[in-house]
Parts: structure tokens; sequence; C-alpha cells
RNA sequence: GCGGAUGUGGCGGAAUUGGCAGACGCACCAGACUUAGGAUCUGGCGGGUAACACCGUGGGGGUUCGAGUCCCUUCAUCCGCACCA
């Protein structure tokens, strides 16, 4: 037999498989459906062992479903606006279309020769006009329905380059260009009203059982929901008020100073013509200074700074001082807060730095009174003191009552806050879906009608060094007329986020083809929601949000007839090598390219299922690869040497000899064990260590003297169709070999029979006091007493019980006797 | 600091519901075949012992006939988030 040629195999069946169009699925009602999408790459240039990971334990997910009677979609697309093309365009001058489209073709061909049953018909790239007019028409939607809007926002702007810069542009608080202390400015933004939808996102997390428990975790604790009470504090000689937001009214009585975020629009009032004046500038200097990254990213120490100015605490009628705080955050709650140093940390950091008063008013079992001898702030439990009618309350019973009592009496009201804020989407880039709104000096901002989408990107534009976006220089493009009244207009040149085109593509891979509208509403109710959805675990949250918000959305205009996206969610781990994170700084990339030239795709694959389960980080070992290489030849010289058994006729019926049986018993064993690893757990790693079993089992079968035909097929067979969706080529090579004329991809996955799986006799542990002292061969289904009588009869348990006293016998049938003696 | 994980042989990992710790693979050792072996096949492989005994799942304690698995406590590593009123 000829020995196993890979790069032949491989190329051969790729070519067969894409002839026959036999990932090429259409909508078919009388067969189950199922949607298995791997999250879709950015055309960076190249694969990677991330993106081979991914791709592998879809495509297992895809031809196991297949194999299990599902019509099975499973697409593939390129997520290709963004940052890099343009940093390409800037600093190489290839035009960031050119570039693209280049890496999609390198990369897709790669992707080839993975074997990865994609239906590439459906292939779809966010860059192209005829799939970011539908990016356009969803943004005119979100517009109709409210939820687009304009407000100023800050940004990182570089003075020097004259440009708007990511958070990943910036290094240290310096353009990553240039290297120019980078500024905060405040501009114009569009805006998705996210927020909108943020109980229904939180709550809906309770539908998705098929989901990891740390990704809705994480969701919600990023969507941060706090229940308090929102009421309004009195500035002390005049008619302004300020509202605050507090999670715990309980403790109101013991309020004692009042921050303001350095951004609330009331500070610079407050502040005029008072003494405090100039210090109070100089400290907002201070803050306008700092980035949001440098204020964000440090420790930094509590600062603040006293306004002059008094609030009167609702409550008691009391006067407390007005701060400003470097703590006090202006985009959560209302900016301000009522400080209660006795029962909030940071408060009580505050209060101690510069000596404001501490006043206890949640009595714990060991808190001091005064608040003078506290530590730290008390943020447990206890009874209310020092708060006047409220006196002995719990903190619970005092929250609910302090609320009742604000509200019955018009001074504020319970609220909730959450930390989710809405969703910035304007870029002022060029390489990203065009916003479709002209501004008009009549009609003011004005929707693109959705019969003139797309809004083209032109391609004819010049690349500033500084980055800055050349739409802005564009006239053919931003000048236009106003679709309302005809007249002059200008065209909105910012560009949508890229996370807006990835919000929606799994709608689209159902029907890609369609040009009037987003998606076919009968593709769409036929394939969605997605049902395995798989990637990797740092989109847990931005990604998979907007995604799930624009389902909603959908769902909402009648677009969509499911509320959640993704019904089953899979987040694999990380490629590491060394122990780290491969990257091209360490120096420890492996190249899939290469390890497929190598050792072909099939090992590739399989030893990448084989190292590790999917959700655990894998580390890459070049030793592994060999193992997994190693196995596909002995399989490949396995099946050779049962060429001639295979050639004769044994009905499985007859009397079969021990060794016969046990390779029998082995075969249904592990289809059942491979059935449940890969549909219940995603354990590729122990179903593959199982289909090794099964190989060695009929590795050693090989030496019996008059080998069954029939028992030997189902092994053979059994053993190929396992394996096959983890290394497809080689086993539809083989599956030829034995003799058959229809390809693997189109048969049944195997079933196993019980029967097979009775055993006569089965063996136990016996333990003495938890200690393995013998095993004993027992007839299946013996009743306890059996079992124990012949324990009893075992010389080496006999001897270990010697001097004892039997106390008692503790059977687990079929696996274990446990005799407790004394 | 808060939140989430993870700790098992020389290594990756297995043990699915509290029931034989170390499946499967890598590395290593010995042997066979061989002019040769970085191919292939056979056997061995947690520590310990001549062989048993015994010890062993990060550490300490507990529950149980029985704990890698459950409870308490502690340590270490990794990831995520950064003052959320």
């Amino acid at each position: 037999m000829e020995k196993y040629d890979f790069k032949l195999i491989e190329a051969k069946w790729q070519q067969y498989w894409e002839e026959h169009g036999f990932y090429q699925v259409s909508e078919d009602p009388s067969r189950p459906k199922y949607y298995v999408l791997e999250m879709f790459p950015y055309p960076s240039g190249n694969l990677h062992m991330g993106h081979v990971r991914n791709y592998a334990i879809g495509d297992v997910v895809a031809r196991f479903k297949a194999m299990n009677g599902y019509n099975v979609l499973h697409p593939m697309g390129w997520d290709a606006f963004g940052l890099p093309a343009e940093n390409a365009a800037i600093q190489h001058g290839i035009h960031p279309a050119i570039w693209t489209l280049a890496n999609i073709e390198n990369m897709k061909r790669q992707l080839k020769t993975m074997g990865i049953s994609y239906d590439w018909d459906r292939e779809l790239a966010t860059c192209k006009p005829d799939y970011y007019k539908f990016t356009q028409w969803m943004f005119l939607k979100l517009y109709q329905h409210g939820l687009a809007y304009k407000k100023k926002s800050a940004v990182n702007w570089c003075p020097s380059c004259q440009t708007v810069l990511a958070n990943e542009q910036v290094v240290d608080n310096s353009c990553e260009r240039c290297e120019a202390v980078v500024e905060k400015k405040q501009l114009e933004q569009w805006f998705f009203k996210i927020t909108d939808y943020a109980q229904r996102l939180l709550d809906d997390l309770e539908l998705l059982p098929g989901w990891p428990e740390k990704v809705k975790t994480m969701q919600r604790n990023w969507i941060g929901r706090s229940e308090g009470c929102q009421f309004d504090m009195q500035i002390a000689g005049s008619d302004e008020r300020i509202s605050v937001f507090t999670t715990r009214p309980d403790t109101v009585f013991g309020v004692t100073y009042m921050v303001l975020a350095p951004e609330h629009p009331l500070v610079e009032k407050l502040a005029q013509n008072t003494p405090e004046a100039a210090a109070v500038n100089e400290f907002l200097d201070k803050m306008r200074h700092l980035s949001d990254i440098a204020r964000a990213s440090t420790e930094l120490e509590k600062e603040g700074v006293f306004t002059g100015a008094y609030a009167i605490n609702p409550m008691n009628g009391e006067e407390v001082p007005i701060w400003i705080a470097n703590y006090v955050l202006m985009d959560y709650g209302t900016g301000a807060i009522m400080a209660v140093p006795a029962h909030d940390q940071r408060d009580f950091e505050f209060a101690r730095k510069y000596g404001l008063p501490i006043r206890v008013v949640i009595q714990g079992e060991d808190t001091p009174l005064d608040g003078a001898d506290l530590t730290e702030a008390y943020e447990g439990d206890g009874k209310m003191v020092n708060s006047g009618l409220f006196d002995g309350l719990s903190v619970e019973a005092g929250k609910a009552a302090v609320i009742d009592y604000m509200e019955k009496n018009g001074i504020g009201s319970r609220a909730v806050n959450y930390r989710l804020r809405d969703w910035l989407i304007s870029r002022q880039r060029y390489w990203g879906a065009p916003i479709p709104i002209v501004y008009c000096q009549e009609c003011g901002i004005v929707p693109v009608p959705e019969e003139d989408l797309p809004v083209l990107l032109p391609e004819d534009v010049e690349f500033k060094p500084s980055g800055e976006s050349p739409l802005n220089y564009v006239s053919s493009f931003y000048e236009t007329t106003c679709p309302g009244c005809g007249g002059k207009a200008r065209r909105e040149t910012d560009t949508m986020d890229t996370f807006v085109c990835s919000s929606w593509y799994f709608g689209r891979f159902c029907s890609p083809h369609e040009d009037k509208q987003p998606f076919a509403r009968a593709a769409v109710d036929y394939w969605m929601p997605v049902d395995q959805y798989i990637g990797g675990v740092e989109h847990a949250i931005l990604h998979l949000m907007y995604a799930r918000f624009f389902t909603k959305f959908l769902y909402d205009i009648k677009w969509l007839s499911c509320q959640e996206p993704f019904t089953n969610l899979l987040t694999q781990g990380m490629v590491l090598k060394d122990g780290s994170k491969m990257s091209k700084s360490k120096g420890n990339v492996v190249s899939p390219e290469d390890i497929i030239n190598t050792y072909g795709a099939d090992t590739a694959r399989l030893f990448i299922l084989f190292a590790s389960p999917p959700d655990r980080d894998l580390e890459w070992s070049d030793a592994g690869v060999e193992g997994a290489y190693r196995f596909l030849n002995r399989v490949w010289r396995l099946v050779g040497d049962y060429r001639k058994v295979l050639q004769k006729q044994d009905s499985i019926g007859s009397e079969l000899d021990e060794a016969t049986r046990q390779l029998r018993f082995k075969t249904h064993a592990i289809i059942k064990k491979v059935t449940e690893d890969i549909e219940n757990r995603f354990n590729f790693n122990t179903a593959i260590s199982a289909i090794m079993e099964l190989s060695n089992q009929l590795g050693a079968y090989r030496d019996h003297p008059r080998p069954h035909a029939g028992v030997v097929r189902e092994a053979v067979e059994t053993l190929l169709l396992l394996l096959s969706p983890f290394s497809p080529h080689i086993c539809e090579e083989l599956w030829h070999m034995i003799g058959h004329e229809n390809s693997i991809c189109l048969m049944s996955w195997p079933k196993y029979d019980k029967d097979a799986l009775v055993q006569s006799e089965v063996e136990m542990v016996v333990q003495i006091n938890g200690k393995v002292r013998d095993r004993i061969m027992v007839a299946t289904g013996s009743d306890d007493e059996t079992v124990r009588q012949q324990c009893l009869q075992s010389p080496r348990v006999l001897q270990q019980l010697e001097g004892k006293t039997v106390q008692k016998f503790i059977i687990v049938p079929g696996k274990l006797v446990n005799i407790v003696a004394r």
C-alpha cells in the first residue's frame, strides 16, 4: 500500500467536495435546520492558530450535525472595515480596498486548505457596497425609531495630527504616530441608544441557558443595574437644585458634604465671584488636561476642592458644603453625589484627607458610634441611628422607608441606574460604512432616503500622513443636495464603527444575495437564530451585546422573529506558545500555513482539538502535532492492513469468539462515548482519545488467526465515520479505499447497539475501609448477596479481614464493593 | 480593590452523578526488526519498596463507608473591569 500522502489526498477531496457543491444549502422545511457560525475574521492578511482552532471546532459541529440529519448552514465572511487597512494605506500607499481584498483572497486560499465545510456561495465582506448598503439601512431604521442621535462627546484629539484617535492609538497618553500629548475634545458624535434596551438585555440573559455562565455574568456587570432613589438638593441661597442618585437612601442622615464631577454643568456657576473661584478654576484646568485614559487607568489619589457653596439636605434641612472631586464621574448617575463618609469607603477616604465630618448613621454590632473612631467606612448591615423617626430600622427596611417618605413628600423618587452607556458609533475615519445623513441649511439633519442607498465610499482619495480622514477633502463626496428641499447640502463625513457591521451579519448569511432588503423574511425565519455560535471570549461583552441589541431592535420592527441571535455560545480559549499568547513581538508565532504544508490539514485540525477542551487555553506543542500525525499514519496503515479481510463476507450474527466479541463491544462503547462527548459536552479531546482507543484495539486484533470480517468491517467503518468530522480528508480517502462509492460526508452518524454493550461479566473493585484490595469478576446483574459471598471467597480479602469484624458492606452495583471492618 | 476562573505525573490532559486517580497523547527507558533509524512494532513509565506496606490531585482542616469532586480556610497563577454613588 502506498504511503499516506496528505498533500495529494487533501487537494483531491477539497476539489471533489467543491465541485459537487457538498456544502451548499438551501431552506428545506422537511428537515430540521442547524445554523453553526464562527465569528467572522478581520482580514489581517494571514490565518493564525486562533482562527484554525475556531474553525476546526465549528467544522466538527457542522459535520456532526449534518451526519445526524440536520440541514446545516455553515457560512463564512469577512469583517472587512477597520483601522489597520487605513494604516496600511497611510504607511505603504496601498488603497484600503486593495489591501483588504488582497488579504481576503490570501486568507480564503489558506482557509480552503483546511477543508472546512463552508458554503462559499454565501461569502460576504462588510466593506462591499452590497453589504454596507444595508448597514446604512440599519442606521436609517434606528434613526427613524429615535434610536440614533447626535450629542457632544469627548474624543481623544491629537493636536499635532489634527485628528481624532481611537483608544488603541493612544499610547501612554500620547499619539502613537507623532507622540504628541493627547487632549480631550468635545465633538458632535452619533450614538445608538442601546440604553433603551438595558433592561431587556439584562432580563433576556435568562433565555440563554446555552451560554457560559461567565459570559452572562460579564454582561450583567457591564449593564450594571443598580436600584436606589434620585432626589434634589437645593443650593443654599439660590433656586438652583442638583439631582443626586444613591443606592443607600438609608444613610441620607449621614450626609456631611456633597460632591460634583468636574464636568458637572453647575460647577462654574457655583464658584462664580466667590473667594474659592481661583482654586476651583485651577482644579478644573488640571482635570481637563488629564485624558480619559489617564484619569481611568492610574490609581489616582482622590482629590478635590471646595466650591464655597452649600446644599440643603432635604431630609433634615442641614446645610452641607459642596465639593468638586475627581472620583465622581459625570457619565454615571447624575454626576453628583451625596457623600456619606461613615458608610462609603471612597467618601471616607476623601473626608479624612480634607478633614470633613464623619457621622455614623448605621449601627453595626461592633461599629463605634463616633465617626472619629472609624478606621474605614462601615458598609455592612445594622440599625439606623441619628436618623430621626427612622431610628431602629434595618438597612433594608430603612431604604424602603426613606424612599417612601421622599415620594410621599415630593422630595425624590425611586430610580434605577445602569452602567451601560449609549453606543458611540461615529468614527472620523475613511475605511468604514458612511453614515447616511445629509446636513441641509434649511432642513437640518436629513436622513438619506432608502432608495438612494448605498452612500458609496469614494475610491479616489488621498491619505494624509496625519491619519485625518480623507473624506473631509473629497468635495464630490460631501457636496450634495438635500433630499428634502433639493438645496445645497453637506454630507456626513463620519463613518460607522465596525461593530455596527458585525451586529447583523449573521442575518445576512441567510440570504446574502438579496439586493432590495438586508435579508429575505422566509430565509431568516427558517435559519435564525444561530444554533451554535463560536468565538473568542474577548468578544464576550461588546460584540455580543451589540448583536443582541440589533436583534431585539429588528424583532421590534418585525424584521426578525427571534429575540436573541445566538441560542448556544461556545467561547474558545486562546492558543498559547511557551505559556503566552502567540504574537509577532514575542516571536512565538506558529504559522498555520507551515503546519498544514508539513503535516496536512487533517493533522493540524486533529491536534488542535485533541490538545485541550475548546473552552480552555491551549498550549501549542510541536511534539504533540507529530503525535497527531503519527496517529493518522497508524490509521492509514491499519485500514490498509485490513483490506484483505474486508473483502470477505462474514455476518455479525454468527457465533463470536471472545476477542471478536470484545472488538464489537469496544466499537459500540466508543460510538456512545464519542457521540455524547461531541453532542453534550464539546469535549473533542476525549472524543478523539476514545477514537484512538478503538484504533488501538483494532490494531491488536490484527494478530487474530481467524478475523471476523463482519465485525472488522463494522469497527473500521465506525472508526472512519467517527473520525471524519475531525480529519475529513483521510477518512474520505480510506472510505473509498475500502470499497465505498459515496462520500463519507453523506453517511449517517453511527448508532450504537445496546445489545452489543451487554457483557456477561463485570469487574468489580473490592475495597476494605476505602482501600482497593482486590478485583473480582461478577456475573452481570448479580444480587448483593451473591456479590457479598463472592467477596468473602477472595483470599486477599479474607487475609485483610483477619482479626477484624465486618460491620457493613457497601455495594455499588457493577462497580465497587466497600467492606467496612474494624 | 471588585468580579470570574484555574491549580492533578517530566509535559498536554482524563476521571460526566461522591465510587478503581493518572484514560488518550507527548517525552523518556528497555527490547524487536535493521547496514542504519529521527521509521515501525512490543513492553515499561506518579513517588516509594527486593516485593509488599505506605504516600500521593497547591497547603491546612472538616463532612462521609468512601473526597480530585462537597463544606470551611489559606496560598499561588491567569483573565476581565477599573473610584458606578
